[in-house]
DNA sequence: AAATTAATTTAAGTATGCTTAAACTAATAT
DNA sequence: ATATTAGTTTAAGCATACTTAAATTAATTT
């Protein structure tokens, strides 16, 4: 497979697994930053080799092998995050944008060499689970995203899944880490703004960090 | 730069610093494993990129860019095989392959990074030298070929370097290891054939083989 | 229901990196 | 000096992965 190829399949995985599922063609385009004929014309070739489902003006979707492809390139990018995390020490911004080149061009046996070293992670140090070879992902399905969760209520940081350099540095000056505390104090649907409370700060996250970032309800009361 | 462009200026600046340098187009084809026109085309292109001289019927040869192109490629091949070699045990042969594909997405950054954890080696597990960032490196002037070693000495083994399975099976099974002394005892120049004496056992080496070994004299008498 | 608009497809074109077959050039042998 | 042969180039063609522009379809608005 190639990178072009490999890119394409995981922007739709990632696209389809999303609350509000969006594989609408021009989207996938934008997300990729190409033209839509080019779309198109990847949709096609990719359907005739078995990975995508393609139906004219539809949405795009996998095939079971285009699934698997999807999650066998996710699994090598996250465990080059961990492992690059470990080893060399990079930021999780670093690691996200190393991990992005190294995963089109990573053996089944060298992924299973690194996840050996790891001791068999669940996830990375950003929270994202780690798919095994075989395709299973451990979802944590107590987890939700912040754009979510009920003011009033107190979280805990448990997964980042931005990828820019602005997210992690966002995150990283709010204090917002992987195990940090979140004070939800409300929700501006209409403005689509989170307001939380962190190390006795108060932060206004918008839509786009806030569903980036997953958290788990700490207080049971 | 794509894999294709990184292989065919790896591939020329290696032939280009061989004792016997053959840089013939044919030759480039070859151990590239493409035909004749692909090459012209490709040497085309590439001259027009400032990174190959390319003059009708000449043999091939790397401009200044395109020489530091191909050491910043071993660069990373190299860090590669000693960072994989120190961290997940891999095997000689096994870093090798490994690096082949990872050497072509890794950033320069990251190709730093690697070597400080390392601290800064000069060679990698099978000896070979690791080009700085600059594009020094640091060439042993004391290892010569075995193959154009004297019989009667007693060498050291300096550096392995073939690529293939076959190639690192055949030096383990030998003994032929980093640090390993050998005696040659005889060179038959017709048959092209290299015989030694190591741990006790007789070997015979053909061109091939006694060409990928680096020694170094040991008994200076 | 017709008109407008948004999304998608089709068509034509480009660069890369290959292929095979035919033509040509350079080196070698007689 | 000429013929042979080895090496190289040219020509034509193909798949991938894109582009822009025009045509078409689907969805939305009035």
């Amino acid at each position: 497979m190639t990178v072009s190829v490999d890119d394409f399949i995981k922007t739709i995985y990632k696209q389809s697994i999303l609350a509000k599922a969006d594989t609408k063609l021009s989207t996938i385009s934008g997300l990729l930053n190409i033209s839509n004929a080019a779309t198109t014309d990847m949709a096609r070739r990719l359907a005739r080799k078995g990975l995508v489902i393609y139906i004219k003006y539809k949405p795009l979707s996998l095939t079971t092998a285009g699934n698997k492809l999807a999650l066998n390139v996710l699994r090598k990018h996250r465990l080059w995050e961990a492992f690059l995390y470990q080893t060399l020490s990079l930021s999780l911004y670093e690691v996200h944008r190393e991990a992005e080149n190294l995963e089109h061009f990573t053996s089944d046996y060298l992924a299973g060499k690194i996840e050996e070293y790891l001791g068999n992670p669940e996830t990375t140090p950003h929270g994202a689970p780690i798919p095994s070879f075989n395709g299973n992902v451990h979802t944590d399905s107590s987890q939700i995203l912040l754009s979510e969760a009920g003011a009033g209520n107190i979280y805990e940081v448990s997964r980042l899944s931005g990828s820019g350099k602005d997210f992690f540095d966002l995150c990283k000056s709010g204090g917002i880490i992987i195990g940090a505390r979140i004070w939800v104090e409300k929700q501006y649907r209409l403005k689509k703004m989170t307001e939380i409370k962190i190390n006795k700060n108060k932060i206004f996250l918008n839509e786009d960090i806030a569903n980036a970032i997953y958290v788990k309800k700490l207080n049971n009361n």
